[in-house]
DNA sequence: TCCGCTCTTGACCATTTGATCAAGAATTAT
DNA sequence: ATAATTCTTGATCAAATGGTCAAGAGCGGA
């Protein structure tokens, strides 16, 4: 009787190591394709694991999905939760929209992975979306209603103003062939995107 | 030797009937599940045909895809096309808003499917957005640089203009689950959306 | 009414795919 | 070294699913 849940014990340094492969080639997949879409076997042959070991290390195609949404989801509301009541509201905004924008750059996976949840109707992050995700943004929403308060920003329902941002930023990253399509992908629209975003939303949100 | 293409001939008015009935159900099931989510199945189940009977108006599951993109694609641009380079500035601009954000209210299914669509890399109407969309953006960004030329409007990239127009709007369609999730579903959020868009963007958008 | 065409469906098929399992290979701890 | 544990995989299964087919029911025009 040396341990009470010797099951749940420390993870092997193989275990750790493939189950971070596993995630990271899940993360493409499953984004690339939605739930539905994916197949365990495209997962394995990505991480170059037999689908029987795969499945070793996530019991059902379900665990793995949760779990890549999960790894996933930690560090997305990251800016969000930067965002300062102390600081300089236009300042604050900007920094948030440019961060949002930059993880569209460089995470359009993730993205793609959220949008394709909620698209579906959020079955796997339901709870999430009215739990921790609301009291956050309720947080955030009365930070903003702060601002007005004091005659700072524009009087603007602070929840759709976070719409509003989330929506065109992630757009980048969620309609990326689009984009491309119409500005013909020469070159990279970051920088014009960021600009515009950020004269349209700063300048819509000068106090009357 | 009477008809040289019989095949092509009229429509019974049975094939009408059942047709819309399918895609009308195509429309619903597809929406909600993506193209790999849907089961032919669940569409025959949905319009009260069997599944034989079902693809025998459509022969392949794919068939059906493509009719109701096509089906739908052909209104959701009637707003875009209707702006006017002639009309005022800021009423036009606060039209196509109004009437986008109507559109997402009033037919959410439309706006996921093609959401879906385009976050899958739109791989049924990829030739429809490097052609006939890519020309209307292209000449309806002509009219805004135009507006903006004539010191109507402020000086922002015609493009990210369009797509922030487009991602705010759809946004309340395709991420709907998470704006009941975090507004909980007590009120319709389309009044307090449609007035804290048009403020934010048409005051951004007022000329320096 | 009768004939040809359209419409409908139960039965069936092949493939895909999530999941299991037993047996062997590799690792780790003692 | 060696026993115990962890990893790995080929073979296999059952269910789901897109699609076919032949045969019968229904409809419309002459």
């Amino acid at each position: 009787m040396s341990q009470v849940k010797p099951a749940a014990s420390r993870k092997t340094r193989i275990q750790a190591q493939n189950e971070e492969l596993i995630l990271d080639a899940a993360l493409e997949v499953f984004s690339a394709y939605g739930f539905r879409g994916t197949t365990v076997d495209q997962i394995a042959v990505k991480c170059g694991l037999s689908k029987p070991n795969l499945l070793y290390y996530f019991r059902r195609k379900d665990d793995i999905y949760t779990a890549v949404l999960e790894r996933t989801l930690a560090g997305w509301l990251e800016p969000l939760r930067a965002l300062d009541a102390v600081g300089d509201p236009i300042a604050e905004l900007s920094n948030y929209i440019s961060a949002k924008l930059r993880m569209s750059r460089e995470r359009p996976e993730a993205s793609r992975l959220f949008a394709n949840e909620i698209l579906h109707g959020a079955p796997a992050i339901g709870k999430f979306l009215k739990g921790p995700l609301k009291t956050l943004v309720d947080d955030k929403a009365a930070v903003i209603r702060g601002w007005i308060a004091d005659g700072r920003i524009a009087a603007i329902d602070p929840y759709h103003l976070i719409f509003a941002i989330w929506a065109t930023t992630q757009h980048y990253a969620d309609f990326e062939v689009q984009v491309r399509a119409i500005l013909g992908d020469k070159t990279d629209p970051a920088a014009a995107a960021e600009h515009t975003l950020l004269t349209l939303m700063m300048n819509g949100l000068k106090p009357r």
